[in-house]
DNA sequence: TTATGAATATGACATATATCATATTTCAAA
DNA sequence: TTTGAAATATGATATATGTCATATTCATAA
């Protein structure tokens, strides 16, 4: 199995401040574990055993409403960790994790992680930092839910997808969704997406090649009221 | 000027960590200030020089959308500390902070809190604790904007008012928002807020005294649908 | 007390989005 | 390749909510 101190996927998440004698303890306790596509990493309710680091794809954190429809909360991938949020505040977790892709996921249990919380403070600084951003992110989202329209969600979804996780050598977005995930990021019926995806075409805006996605228009999807 | 040491209002949040020896030091740069209805402590953009601790009244946060409208994000009373976040992320805040009535709040400068943070484990540990609740929070929110009606919305923001702040001894709610305030909340029109409480008067769920609303049927603002 | 502007309230209408029905396409399994 | 289920697409219609106009009430200063 792979070690940590070795690994070049921490360099991207709070693990990077840990000293070599901490990522050698956590190396020797962590479990390595491939993911299929749709399949659930921890569900909304479970108590987390610990915190998850992703090695390889991308999945989406989400939330159940009470009149039965999942919300996506945020896109997780490579590099990213997943899990700490329900460990610092010691409850079970409040969203279920369920890979877009085929992944690999580190587990490392709660014991070491919440050892290096107590005892190095950069570590914990770390931690807090990107929960800020976090915060800061989920703030945004609540203005957007809360006072834009389905189709400026829809455009700035696309936008933010193209943006944070690039595209294919064809063009398209590279984070592949179908239009009932697309839906439950932005809240609305997958008619509804389908609809406004169409509008998009029309205007030149976007391309579709199958459920693929391309952008041809950044700058008219930047202006879409 | 009243001593931090012996303040009981930081039993309510993080400085309660503190050493006395790290109040103390605090208690020596801090400063305190009243804070008019409708004042701004802090705007969107600033760069906020330290943390406020809300010793006394009630004060939204809020955040402007690109469409010009203000959404309230979060009410925050007497006990709690804001502008944290800001201050861990080294950014210049995204929401502003105004009075919704007399306040007083205690400034402590940013190089004290840092000092601390950097040193306390404790202390960063119990920040960390605080943003995880507030990311939780945040999440619902998120769910509620994206799938829940102007209807539900403002039933569930009484519900949480009620709960969280409680009731004058006529019964009313203690916190007195204007009907434009609670569309802030729910995200939608005043015209639809006043409509929405108009109906739930109809219906027996509240009544109204002037602008101040007083809950009558808790358990049937819970079933709204 | 009266006067005046702001907040609250309500109606009429426009519009965005949801819902339900039904094609059509895509893709994987047989 | 064929077949069937799931995903995508589109139309028709219902409904919630926004917008604009206009009363009405309330609070506060003069």
């Amino acid at each position: 199995m792979g070690k940590c101190e070795q690994c070049i996927i921490k360099q991207f998440n709070s693990l990077k401040t840990l000293s070599q004698e901490e990522l050698i303890r956590i190396s020797e306790c962590k479990t390595s574990r491939v993911v299929k596509k749709g399949e659930v990493i921890f569900e909304e309710g479970d108590s987390l055993k610990g915190i998850y680091c992703i090695r390889e794809g991308i999945c989406k954190l989400t939330k159940l409403s009470s009149n039965g429809k999942d919300q996506i909360i945020k896109l997780v991938v490579k590099g990213e960790l997943i899990g700490q949020r329900s460990l610092v505040s010691d409850e079970s977790v409040n969203l279920s994790a369920v890979a877009l892709n085929d992944m690999e996921v580190c587990f490392i249990p709660k014991s070491e992680i919440m050892n290096d919380l107590q005892k190095n403070t950069a570590f914990t600084f770390d931690v807090l930092k990107e929960m800020a951003m976090d915060l800061k992110e989920a703030d945004d989202i609540i203005v957007n839910m809360a006072q834009k329209s389905v189709r400026q969600r829809l455009a700035e979804t696309l936008i933010y997808i193209n943006d944070n996780f690039g595209t294919k050598s064809d063009g398209t977005l590279s984070v592949l969704l179908s239009r009932e995930d697309f839906a439950n990021i932005i809240g609305t019926a997958t008619e509804s997406t389908i609809r406004v995806l169409s509008q998009f075409k029309k205007e030149d805006l976007i391309t579709t090649i199958g459920k693929q996605i391309k952008i041809i228009d950044l700058e008219g999807l930047k202006r879409v009221e």
